[in-house]
DNA sequence: TTCATATATGAATTACAATTCATATAAACA
DNA sequence: TGTTTATATGAATTGTAATTCATATATGAA
């Protein structure tokens, strides 16, 4: 394995869509399973699978509290890192690429809606 | 197109063994297509893809000179991302996943090798 | 114009990752 | 114990991206 392959392996981890959903909840504090599932509106199951492979590159953490079972980012650097990418994506007008949505902003499933209002 | 998608695919552009090699030459100063091919040792049909992928991206830019074209990263900035998650993924030991190399350091192939001696 | 050099491109193949679905595990509780 | 709730997992499917190969384009030089 040489290094830009972890390296990659890393930025590939962190560069879903829905992975990235899930970690910029996560900078804001811990999550369980369900409540993820729940505010981004995505089946129970693929929120697990993409929180083992956030596990699997050490970028999430977990503890369990009774049956929940609790997330949350390993490092304050690396939720600085995501914010980092974004900033200068949008800054830079990176990504544009792929045709359409020029000068649009969307904003759709992107983790704001409420939470804790049942239970 | 969510933001997220455009910071998932920007993410996931630079986060690809060979487009790493290639940007970690690049963050050191312009190189044309032939160079990179041959310090990186891989087909010049290969590079020309990933840099038009990373082109697609606003990643880097180029500039034809004679029958060579020559091609940059097109920000500081991101030359600096990229070595920040280099850094980051080191110091946090990110992604040793996917089984062995604990502990050892390969270094084969990372785009350290000769260059401008042949011609 | 013909040849050599440099780069780009498209099609085909292959490899890998995301998603879904069904189900397993395990804790809490009645 | 049986039931509900929360999470994890594996197999199957689908989608997407990397790589190779053959070839096109374009520039410069003989």
């Amino acid at each position: 394995m040489t290094a830009e392959e972890n390296q990659a392996r890393f930025l590939r981890c962190i560069g879903e869509p829905t992975r990235l959903q899930i970690l910029k909840l996560l900078t804001k504090g811990e999550r369980c399973v369900g409540e993820l599932a729940r505010v981004l509106n995505k089946e129970q199951s693929l929120i697990s699978h993409h929180l083992k492979a956030l596990k699997k590159c050490n970028i999430v953490k977990d503890r369990q509290e009774t049956q929940k079972v609790y997330y949350e980012i390993t490092n304050d650097r690396l939720a600085k890192l995501i914010i980092d990418s974004e900033v200068l994506m949008k800054e830079l007008s990176l990504c544009k690429c792929q045709e359409m949505n020029y000068g649009r902003e969307e904003n759709q499933g992107s983790g704001e809606e409420e939470i804790r209002s049942n239970s």
